[in-house]
DNA sequence: AAAAGCAGCCTTTTT
DNA sequence: GGCTGCTTTT
């Protein structure tokens, strides 16, 4: 039997609600993870075959973990043979669905799924071609736009964004059009086909409602208007859905998030059980008074008052800086105090900073006092040139079809197929309306070059068929050794040796084309359940990898090899939601850093605050807030001033710590303090 | 066709 | 400050 005596009453009552629509308000740290993980475990307890239920989580990261703690509350651990619950992403489900399907809508089932630098790369490209030059828009902002408009249509559009609004709305035909020619689709389209899918094959529709009789979503806040349509088509007819979110922590609303949605539950479900869970199991009632403070200031929300057990606490300390290195620096030098005079493990400490290039002169202070850390977040590690390469040959391999990939990599390292050429043959493939791969292929466009380029031409051809074969025919085949060798042949490592200027950043690039190819052989059975039928086994692992690397941010530690995991983390305010640390640094509470400039001239304020909200309620026990006098921007120092969201901190709640006060450390602290470093001395 | 030099711009957040 | 993409040079 299930336990569930531990549980308070609010969250018992919401897991012992099975049947229809259910509506969970979890403020942060009221044990929402554990609601839902045994939630499912009771369901199925409760005689629910575990394959008929679906959970959505956020974040691949998310997925696994509940998985995890899903299976250690099932009995018979070891029997593998047992129907699993389905938990993954609201995207891994979409290509799933879209995986078995996608050949009803016109596209092949091998898609491919463009990143986002991969749709940037696109709308650059085609930019390129239309813009009668210098018309002064950014790529990223036409981006945003057509997601927008892919989203909501081109009604919704804001008029900030004229200009790249206007762009965003002529290139859309011709965004669609280079997607489907290479076969790809992006984010957006996971959602949105999967949605046309349902709506236009009932019968699909059909096999999937029929399959998940209970649904549940976390974050539910953070759902977008497709997400939230797919959940409708899913459910409607049993209206199992159970939704569990929190509108004070909705912080992706950028992205479309609409915490609308939270509402919409109850207008559109008959009969919603709504449970509120407020009992907070994670911080010090300092800590949540000041975050139950902050968030009052906003407007329209679910009213929350956030309570716990766990006393009183110490206050939040407060300091001020001269720069942002002094604050790298200080915030460092606390975090090696706590370690030595408390014996805090560097891992029950965090450092949260609201935008990820804040990371950097802390990271400089970190390496110098010689102290582990991990970086959270940071998208720089699949923005390198090497890993872009990497993938885009695997890409391409897998479906030479990508345009886009084709032409990253069809002259790296330079075979002769100049950016001339390239773009000609682009030029063709628009015309003819296929792939640059089918358009390469056809002898009457080869006659049209020099005979040395259909030479190169013709090279380049014979070398990727020569990989895809065994790709497609062997079944043994090992895709680490298959990589190494394609990479051997041409001559990728010399490329880099000689790009590089020096010596170790080459040498460093090798080591992660390296690893990445290492991991390759880490795909795991349970992936591949995705794989489109009619795949080789090891095309399918590839592109299960693939998807992967696409869908998942969350990369294994590229950190130093063979660290003990105790590690200080660095991390973004919006990627530390839904984490929670004894010691909490939260670094540059400026204004126009926090809350970022960007976001007064939109108007979103209460988000920002909400995103104020979500860092403080990550500290257990100690919270340290801090902002700089001057900061270095785009390497020259501005002023700055403090954040409106400190004045919304009642002051009793906070210690005014200056630097003075800060190096008169207690007698006995001292005393152990030099102890501490005694040994480390001696041992 | 490749390498070297230079201007301009930025990333707020991420599936 | 640093990177990307563009222009010039050889």
């Amino acid at each position: 039997m299930l336990d569930l005596s531990t549980l308070n009453p609010a969250q018992r009552d919401a897991v012992r609600t099975v049947e229809g629509p259910l509506l969970i308000l979890a403020g942060a740290g009221t044990g929402k993870t554990r609601v839902i993980t045994l939630r499912l475990a009771h369901m199925i307890h409760q005689g629910v075959p575990a394959d008929r239920i679906l959970a959505v989580t956020f974040t691949n990261k998310a997925a696994r973990e509940m998985h995890q703690r899903v299976h250690g509350l099932l009995p018979g651990k070891g029997g593998s043979k047992r129907p699993r619950p389905t938990i993954s992403t609201f995207h891994s489900l979409g290509v799933r669905v879209l995986r078995q399907h996608i050949g009803l809508l016109g596209y092949k089932p091998n898609f491919v799924i463009y990143t986002q630098s991969d749709q940037l790369g696109l709308v650059r490209r085609l930019l390129s071609r239309i813009a009668s030059k210098d018309v002064k828009v950014q790529p990223q902002a036409v981006l945003s736009c057509l997601s927008r408009i892919k989203n909501n249509g081109s009604e919704h559009i804001r008029f900030s964004d004229s200009e790249a609004a206007a762009m965003a709305d002529h290139l859309k035909e011709r965004y669609d059009a280079s997607l489907r020619a290479a076969n790809a689709v992006d984010f957006d389209d996971l959602l949105l086909l999967t949605l046309r899918l349902f709506r236009e094959h009932p019968e699909v529709l059909a096999e999937y409602r029929d399959r998940f009789r209970y649904v549940m979503v976390d974050e539910y806040q953070d759902t977008n208007a497709a997400q939230f349509a797919l959940l409708k088509e899913l459910t409607r007819g049993h209206q199992n859905l159970c939704v569990v979110g929190d509108d004070d922590q909705s912080i992706y609303g950028w992205r479309g998030a609409e915490v609308a949605n939270l509402n919409a539950i109850e207008r559109d479900y008959d009969d919603v059980k709504v449970v509120k869970l407020e009992k907070n199991y994670r911080s010090t009632n300092v800590i949540l008074q000041a975050a139950n403070a902050v968030i009052q200031n906003n407007p329209r929300r679910h009213s929350k008052q956030l309570w716990s057990d766990m006393g009183t606490g110490d206050r939040i300390a407060y300091r001020v800086f001269e720069s942002d290195e002094q604050e790298a620096e200080s915030i460092v030098e606390s975090i090696q105090t706590a370690s030595l005079v408390r014996n805090i493990p560097w891992s029950s400490q965090a450092i949260l900073f609201r935008t990820n290039q804040q990371s950097r002169p802390l990271e400089t202070a970190l390496r110098q006092a010689g102290i582990r850390y991990h970086l959270v977040g940071g998208q720089s590690f699949f923005d390198r040139r090497e890993i872009k390469d990497l993938l885009a040959y695997l890409k391409v391999l897998l479906n030479p079809e990508d345009d886009n990939s084709l032409l990253r990599i069809a002259n790296v390292p330079a075979r002769g197929l100049s950016d001339a050429t390239m773009e000609r043959l682009l030029g063709v493939s628009h015309e003819r309306g296929a792939s640059v791969f089918q358009t390469m292929r056809h002898t009457d466009v080869q006659n049209g070059f020099s005979a040395r380029t259909q030479k190169n031409i013709a090279n380049f051809l014979e070398l990727l068929e020569r990989y895809r074969q065994p790709l497609e025919l062997r079944e043994d085949l090992s895709l680490k050794e298959w990589v190494s060798e394609f990479l051997k042949e041409i001559e990728y490592f010399e490329e880099l040796k000689r790009t590089e200027k020096h010596v170790e950043t080459a040498e460093n690039r090798i080591r992660i084309v390296q690893e990445m190819i290492a991991s390759l052989e880490d795909v795991t059975g349970a992936e591949l359940s995705s794989g489109s039928a009619g795949m080789s086994w090891p095309a399918r692992r590839l592109q299960a990898f693939l998807e992967g690397v696409c869908l998942d941010n969350d990369r294994p530690d590229s950190g130093l090899k063979g660290n003990p995991s105790d590690a200080v983390t660095l991390i973004t305010v919006h990627s530390c939601k839904g984490l929670e640390f004894p010691h909490v640094y939260l670094v540059g509470l400026e204004e126009g850093i926090f809350p970022h400039s960007r976001s007064k001239t939109e108007g979103n304020i209460d988000e920002e605050r909400r995103l104020f909200y979500v860092a403080l309620t990550r500290a257990q026990v100690a919270l340290s807030l801090s902002y700089c006098h001057t900061r270095k921007k785009y390497g020259q120092s501005v002023a700055c001033h403090p954040s409106r969201f400190l004045k919304e901190l009642p002051e009793e709640l906070l210690e005014q710590e200056d630097s003075q006060s800060k190096k008169t450390i207690a007698k006995q602290d001292g005393k152990r303090l030099f102890d501490a470093m005694r040994s480390s001395i001696d041992g």
